[in-house]
DNA sequence: ATACGTTTTTGAACATGTTCATATTTCTCT
DNA sequence: AGAGAAATATGAACATGTTCAAAAACGTAT
């Protein structure tokens, strides 16, 4: 079904040599005219098939959104407890994003939801909504079994947790980014460890409460 | 000791230019040649007063700080309770900056540690610090008395749920940002119940590991 | 008042993301 | 093959944040 056209061909090489600059030079410093002429072309072709700088990284996005899929799979696969598959997860995200961290600051610098790079865009939202697929599934064949209630909400629930880390990650300035991975050891543990006190009699109250809050901010998207 | 120079007048007057088209046009709409022509001068000018359009946002959030400074002592005056005291506090932000809530997305749009507007940069500390004393003042005379562990880092966390409060109402574009209303509404219950909840001894644990959880997270500050 | 240094102002120049009219190439149909 | 249409490529032009050398205004000591 894919026919590789020249069209694509050329986008991916502007694409590549994008991704190359902004490695090397960092995403503010690579000009769209560097970009255009490692790509063998003038300025405004790159134009012709990205509508802007942006918009490359987030084709870069998707891509790699589409890439990660297999990997996904398969960090799920042999983990049993909720929380030996969420830090799966979230291994594989920070080891594939490795080396563009810094390009990742590009998307996440973002947060108005009207800009199409924003995580909460109409423009991710497919990348979204498949990521929470994933939670979702990291959920289903685990140890525990939310209420009901919370269950609804959770796969969105750990898809802002991932978030919130993924940012730290990117500016986390530790050496190797040691304070990240110390944070997804611990998060991971609270968070699935929540997720079980949920179930308490205890907690109902807090839940319920919990619950709408969360409504409320999702009738926002 | 206020000495009000000519330079202090010129520079109010650029910020006032700036504010006042940042309202009618919009923060990416106004440029600073209109800035400059708006407040009387060349283009130029404006730059030997502020570093950069940027930095024009910056003041205006150094300047809102102070001003709310007493709205703020005389919000915690009459409260007794955590929650009315957060409350109180979250109400005079939101009704102080209602006429430039849309400009605040300048300055909410940086994550960046590193660029001066972010929330967390170096050269928004002493706001950032300074608010956080009046979240840990709410706190001290409150109904409430969380465990020491916690308490230390209460003020710091108090900060952060009002900052993600501040995001989501910048960008919430329901009628009257009534869902911002509802979230504050429910919010300011949920987060001071968890922190009356923390003190209980079946908590102990989970508040072990989250107080470390955020200790982690500060070491990157 | 004059000379001299400091502060402030000017407006042109620059860099860069983006647009656009125009040219070139490629495709399609006969 | 050739004509016409569609896709792609070009590079100059534009808008805007920012810089900067030079000019003007101001202050101060003599």
């Amino acid at each position: 079904m894919k026919t590789k056209t020249k069209s694509d061909e050329t986008r991916a090489r502007i694409l590549e040599a994008a991704i190359g600059l902004f490695q090397r030079r960092g995403f503010a410093a690579a000009t769209m005219r560097e970009i255009a002429a490692d790509a063998g072309m003038a300025t405004g072709a790159a134009y012709y098939y990205f509508d802007s700088k942006d918009a490359i990284v987030l084709a870069f996005y998707e891509h790699s959104a589409k890439e990660m899929v297999p990997l996904l799979e398969e960090a799920l696969a042999g983990k049993k407890t909720l929380e030996e598959r969420v830090r799966a997860m979230l291994e594989v995200k920070l080891h594939y994003f490795e080396p563009n961290r810094a390009l990742l600051g590009a998307l996440a610098g973002h947060t108005d939801p009207r800009n199409p790079l924003s995580p909460f865009s109409a423009e991710t939202r497919d990348i979204r909504e498949r990521d929470m697929q994933f939670f979702a599934r990291a959920l289903a064949d685990s140890n525990v079994k939310p209420p009901a209630d919370l269950a609804d909400l959770l796969p969105a629930m750990l898809w802002m947790y991932q978030m919130g880390l993924i940012l730290f990650w990117i500016y986390d300035r530790s050496e190797g980014q040691h304070l990240t991975r110390s944070l997804v050891d611990q998060s991971a543990g609270v968070v699935t460890g929540l997720i079980k006190l949920s179930s308490l009699p205890l907690m109902r109250p807090v839940r319920k409460r919990v619950v709408k809050l969360v409504q409320t901010i999702r009738q926002a998207a």
